[in-house]
DNA sequence: TTGAAAGCGATACCAC
DNA sequence: GTGGTATCGCTTTCAA
């Protein structure tokens, strides 16, 4: 297959001029005369030229590439950041690949032997959370999105919201409403449990601030063996079936927070008076749901626009400003919290 | 950055034999000695070796690499095809790049430049519409996923449900139910609008089969502005408020059938027996409605796998035994056509 | 302004 | 079984 494309020796032999002529004139660098660039640019159009990439990046070590490494693009969370990256990346002409990693060390691993050998300029991390020091492995220039970690390394930053925080706030918009016992609902929240990005962090926080005793029958987790929607609903069954109770619920994410608001529905409590929830990503998760969610703003557009411009920085060689960048969140408070 | 990596050359050096045998030993190829593979292993291991991928592609014109092109991975349809591909691929040995097309031409006109000159070894093209004829300007193995088209190609694959028969189907569900007045409800399904691949096709196929006359105010054509489920349920709401009334919806989308419940519900309508809808994807979308909605699932694992195997043998140059490969589907029917 | 030629890293043909 | 070397397509230095 494809009739061996033209080369740029094809289009020198044809203008009468030298590779590296055409070179120059391809790349608006050195010079020529106007001549010359209009006899060549003429050519190459007539001739379907186009760069061979693999010689570029052979001659340049180059590859105008970025890796995406994500646990599982099907995540809408994650697919959003990934469209958002992608766009970003293309404009600064920049190709992406696309890795799912599953959350799996070993996936990662062999991804990132493979990104090394496929000479990847850069990599963007989204929503993963790595165990091997990625930077390290490569030594190109790494960004994180959506996760905060330890930057030691020069090419290495990281941006996402400060999640203790935003966990914090959640519960505290819970307890200023009139809570006075609030669960904790997660789904698979252990793959991010790390010491910086603890999701659950501020509720904990919150609570002993105010010196609330933690009852642990209220601190439901799941292990995502299923769609969290489903599992929550399931972990809220649970806890009311077995004689426990509560007035608030903190969900780490718009699909818990709507299993949960389903699974009480369903017993008939009246979800927003008798129990208020508030989930977080503001996906439409929350806002397809009777009634509306509460939930958290992220900002994931700005997290991928800081992210992307922070990679084209260090890929520029330049350092960047901020090896942490802390995008803000937003409390937006739905009928689950207004009781409307 | 980057201190030069170690080459084939330095192992050479480093071991006292040749590049070629080098080589060889690294691919499993021609002949060496036990010793000298143990030798050269070794050395390649603790100098932590990797290929130099862009050297191997200029040299074998072939990068190993696929481009998924999809109108945008962050709708959940597509994404969990990517998913899907992008691990079968990686399992044969390629990589992938992430294209978002957003069903631009020009954009995609763009990427394909882009991808012709980066070499890829073919194209996996998810749930897009191409008016520009892909497989011709690129001149490799080309996979449609998720829609059917004419190939004339020898090296394009079309691998998707037969739309026409999957809304003829849904159809045909809502009469057997007892309904007399089906409306559709489609957003942006105009992008769909090609010869074969029309997905309200079998609406009205089934109509003028059936001699039912058809009733262009039941026909609810939304463009796409805003979220799909946001628009089906104004779309029905209008019809309603307009004064016309029907007892089955056929929504081409789960996520457009949750739109239409939702409005039902919101005007008091017993969703299942005053008025019966079904979807289509058997996405969590149908799911997680309340009442449960009826749905046709399209066997997107399957399309993923026929799609993917149809294009690992264009690329070992194998041709395919079909150029259109039609997935099954399959009519799922839960409370909002049960009525229970 | 233009060109000759070296070299990026790997493969493969052909001698030995 | 092993090695010398041309080659893939492009960029870039240095001379002319």
């Amino acid at each position: 297959m494809a009739k061996r494309s033209v080369s740029i020796y094809d289009l020198a032999k044809l203008a009468g001029v030298s590779t590296a002529t055409v070179s120059n004139v391809l790349n608006n660098k050195g010079s020529y005369s106007e001549k010359t660039r209009d006899l060549v640019l003429g050519i190459a159009r007539e001739q379907g030229y186009v760069a061979n990439f693999a010689a570029k990046s052979l001659r340049e070590s180059s590859t105008k590439t970025i890796a995406l490494l994500t646990p599982d693009v099907s995540n809408d969370f994650f697919s959003t950041l990934v469209l958002k990256v992608e766009g970003l990346l293309r404009a600064a002409g920049y190709s992406s690949y696309i890795c799912n990693t599953a959350n799996d060390d070993e996936r990662e691993d062999e991804y990132v032997r493979g990104l090394i050998s496929k000479q990847v300029d850069g990599i963007a991390y989204i929503g993963g959370v790595t165990r091997t020091p990625i930077q390290a492995a490569v030594d190109i220039p790494v960004v994180h999105i959506d996760h905060m970690g330890k930057s030691g390394m020069t090419h290495e930053v990281y941006v996402g919201n400060d999640m203790p925080q935003l966990s914090y706030d959640m519960t505290s918009t819970l307890f200023d409403r009139g809570c006075q016992h609030v669960a904790l609902v997660s789904v698979s929240a252990s793959f991010y449990r790390t010491e910086e990005h603890d999701q659950a962090a501020g509720y904990y926080r919150y609570l002993s601030d105010h010196g609330i005793r933690l009852d642990k029958n209220l601190v439901l987790e799941g292990a995502h063996r299923q769609t969290s929607l489903i599992e929550a609903a399931q972990l809220v069954d649970e806890c009311l079936g077995a004689g426990y109770s509560f007035d608030g619920v903190v969900a780490l994410g718009d699909r818990v927070a709507l299993g949960v608001v389903n699974a009480l529905k369903a017993r008939g409590i009246d979800v927003g008076r008798d129990v208020r929830v508030i989930g977080m990503d503001d996906s439409i998760y929350s806002r397809i749901s009777t009634p509306a969610i509460s939930t958290v703003r992220r900002n994931t557009d700005e997290m991928a626009e800081r992210g992307v411009s922070a990679l084209l920085a260090m890929l520029r060689d330049e350092q960047p400003a901020e090896s942490r960048i802390v995008v803000p969140h937003e409390v937006i408070e739905r009928a689950t919290t207004l009781g409307e």
